[in-house]
DNA sequence: GAAAGTCTGTTGTCAGAACAACAAAAAGGG
DNA sequence: CCCTTTTTGTTGTTCTGACAACAGACTTTC
């Protein structure tokens, strides 16, 4: 993973992201599959960079309801939110969906009294601004699949952002079954009959996860 | 509405925010009840900062689906994700749910090239950062409350943070029912009898929007 | 390659929520 | 104050989706 691509570097030179990578203190972890990354209620001061693997961002509450509120492909940050407020516990746990490369920054330093002057701190502090912005506008999303009362409505919205996000019919989803109805709020086995009526009806085309949305 | 005591602004004196605000070119504009603010799928250079009266963020889908993603009240910022992506538009629209004053920023010219070296535009920006930190938390909180299956415990979700949120177990909400009903994804009467329910159960009071969790 | 485990798909039952329709109460306007 | 409009509450019907249980496909491991 090319850190000069991730949102929250983009635009600096490899040197000025090394100096940048000490000013936070930057430091690796692996995970296993499963594994939980950070948990639900704990602070969290650092922000997380997927390197490799992919993070699940989920909750479960006191009902046994399990959501999954998004996920993060290598290049992506998680817990942003958090780190910007320093003290403020996790709503939600981040767990490896398969085996994970995290890389964790100490944010906090740079958005505290930052004594360093170190020039590309600004430029951080603009790209951070950046990625917490888009990451509102994917829990927005994530909302609006939500909106719909039937699982056919609520597949379709989801379908029709990832094929507008592709720039085509066809493309690939980073959820297995039993997370994609848990990122849209349904039961498993209903949403996997449902997938059957909407290919039987012409409306999708589907194996494994990859899906194409006829026109 | 004393803007020194809004997120955006915290931190500053009055003067500096004179200045900055000549700087963001501010205008105001008042709007009547029911009157759209900002409509789904325009771009929004503007950010919009709520001095009197209340703004719902909300959306319609194909199916007629009306979701209300969350509200904004005296002081809060709203379209502040759209201004610090420019040329992104609206997944959602603002709507004055009452007579409303509203300040729109022009942030957009404080993130690009910053010319003019007025040296409170960083404070800002760390402003922006974090009100847009705390955004994401609201708006993971509205996903952790429509994730119960049931009204009852979507209600009891949204309570609780309501009563967290007052520090104690009275407290008001800012929403109307049908509002509060596109707010947690259920129906309306559906709800409203739920409520009923809840009340002979023992669980709440309430009388308006004024509302007390019992123990 | 056999066995254990994981993931996906199918079916039937039943609870609970949507929906429609209406009544009552509250708010607003002339 | 009366009339209109909006908001809230109630009830009954209908139907979707949750849930449980299971079968088959695919993976992984030894």
């Amino acid at each position: 993973m090319n850190l000069s691509e991730t949102g929250l570097f983009r635009g600096m030179e490899e040197k000025e992201i090394e100096r940048l990578l000490q000013c936070l203190s930057a430091a690796g972890k692996r995970y296993r599959k499963g594994e939980v990354i950070l948990r639900e209620g704990e602070p969290a001061e650092q922000i997380g960079i997927v390197l490799s693997g992919m993070v699940l961002l989920e909750n479960d509450d006191v009902w046994g309801n399990h959501s999954v509120l998004g996920s993060a492909a290598p290049g992506a940050v998680f817990a942003e939110a958090y780190a910007c407020i320093p003290g403020e516990p996790l709503l939600i746990s981040a767990a490896a969906a398969e085996e994970t490369d995290v890389l964790f920054l100490d944010v906090g330093k740079v958005l505290s009294v930052c004594t360093n002057a170190c020039p590309f701190h600004e430029k951080l502090v603009r790209n951070l601004l950046e990625v917490c912005a888009r990451k509102s506008l994917e829990l927005s999303r994530r909302i609006l699949h939500t909106g719909p009362k039937s699982i056919r409505g609520r597949l379709l919205s989801y379908f029709s952002e990832c094929a507008k996000k592709a720039g085509g019919s066809d493309f690939v989803i980073p959820y297995n079954r039993q997370q994609l109805a848990d990122y849209l709020g349904v039961d498993r086995s209903a949403m996997c009959s449902e997938l059957s009526r909407m290919r039987r009806d012409g409306l999708i085309e589907y194996g494994k996860n990859r899906f194409r949305l006829m026109g």
